[in-house]
DNA sequence: ATTTCATATTTGTGATCACTTAACGGCATG
DNA sequence: CATGCCGTTAAGTGATCACAAATATGAAAT
């Protein structure tokens, strides 16, 4: 039958929200391949709720663009065309170079040493050909030095974009086989050190842009 | 008793939609003031349904940041810090002088002559001191321009930062009471007829601004 | 008159159900 | 062998309900 509010003041979250955190992880991080199909009823088994908070997690979803809504009320994973993968990653590029810029000034020795400790990790993800854990510390990294620009509103957005590309990179990163480490995130790291703005800049584009350059080509 | 999915070929969408659509509208042009309070059951009694759909418009326009969720699960529209307008200035200057950019090199005459019309309208409601008119006129002249970039996840994103700003704008522009018409809209017109893309940007960039830096100072 | 506490009302949450429509499969027909 | 049609199944939609938490109300005490 129900049950309910159990959220006030402890930090039992309610279970719409869940689902909702559960399933954008998943397509963040490119779990999902494009094209998947959900429905309700199947989130509701496998969370163990009914089809309530399963239809407020997609309706969150969907209007992040996470998720695609068919004319029938049918939700899936987005299938991108090549020319909404440029347009979102020019708006990559736009969003994060500003939130790069920004971050700039405040950026102090803690913040360098830890983008190091995590693109380390990154290059761990691209040597095993871990597909999924690189887009996740990858994505880790880009959000721990964007969160020093104090600007939680472009971050947010930032994420929807990410949230948006996810199925794709997964099916993109799954493909080609890289082994190189990250050079653009070193470059990110010495125009930090360096305070080089311009640097900075183009940078966090190259690193934005290149990747996504590969699958429409 | 029920009644569901009427709109597969036909136009008639569904009840959820119908009150999403609305309540956006009204959020976008200023109807409702920062910090109203919003109830399921309130909303589901206006438009003449149960608390389903009416959850399901509320959460999406969550989602898009239209309205802010309370920890114990109440809605209202949101109250924004000056902080927080500015950086959602700044997003409206960055997203929207990339949009004109990209709409410069597709603007012909029929697409000035439209704009220029749309600029007669808002003149008339700055003359009536109409802000709810001017909010929703010039709102439409900035997306008239905006569609001819062919950028439709951009655009996606600027209406949910026009959104966001919503509240706040018509508190804004219901107490400045000017009556000059806009300047920088010229400045955009005669832009695009000159085809001048830095002047274009200036001048969508101080359009942007101005009038956002006046609540905050 | 103000504060405090108990009670009543309001409100969000999640489960369930009836209903309609879209997707799927098999069968007949060309 | 392909194609169109019909019945079955799967899936989304919206109404309703029981419940718990939050808020509002009012009374009593200092």
């Amino acid at each position: 039958m129900m049950q309910t509010h159990r959220s006030p003041s402890d930090a039992i979250p309610a279970a719409h929200d869940r689902v909702f955190r559960a399933l954008r992880t998943r397509i963040m991080h490119g779990d999902i391949a494009p094209g998947a199909a959900l429905t309700l009823r199947g989130i509701g088994r496998e969370f163990d709720v009914s089809m309530t908070p399963a239809r407020e997690a997609v309706r969150r979803l969907v209007a992040e663009g996470a998720l695609f809504l068919s004319s029938s009320g049918r939700v899936s994973t987005p299938e991108l065309t090549n020319e909404r993968i440029e347009e979102l990653a020019a708006l990559r590029s736009l969003l994060e170079v500003e939130l790069a810029s920004r971050a700039l000034p405040r950026a102090h020795m803690a913040l360098i040493d830890r983008l190091q400790t995590i693109n380390a990790s990154v290059a761990e993800m691209v040597a095993k050909q871990d597909a999924v854990g690189y887009i996740r510390t990858n994505l880790e990294f880009h959000r721990t030095l964007y969160l020093r620009a104090q600007a939680p509103a472009m971050l947010a957005i930032a994420e929807t974009v990410w949230l948006q590309l996810g199925p794709t990179m997964r099916a993109l990163y799954g493909r080609l086989r890289r082994t190189e480490p990250p050079h653009n995130h070193r470059l990110i790291i010495a125009a930090l050190k360096a305070g080089d703005e311009p640097g900075l800049r183009l940078a966090v584009r190259s690193d934005v842009t290149q990747g996504l350059h590969l699958l429409t080509s």
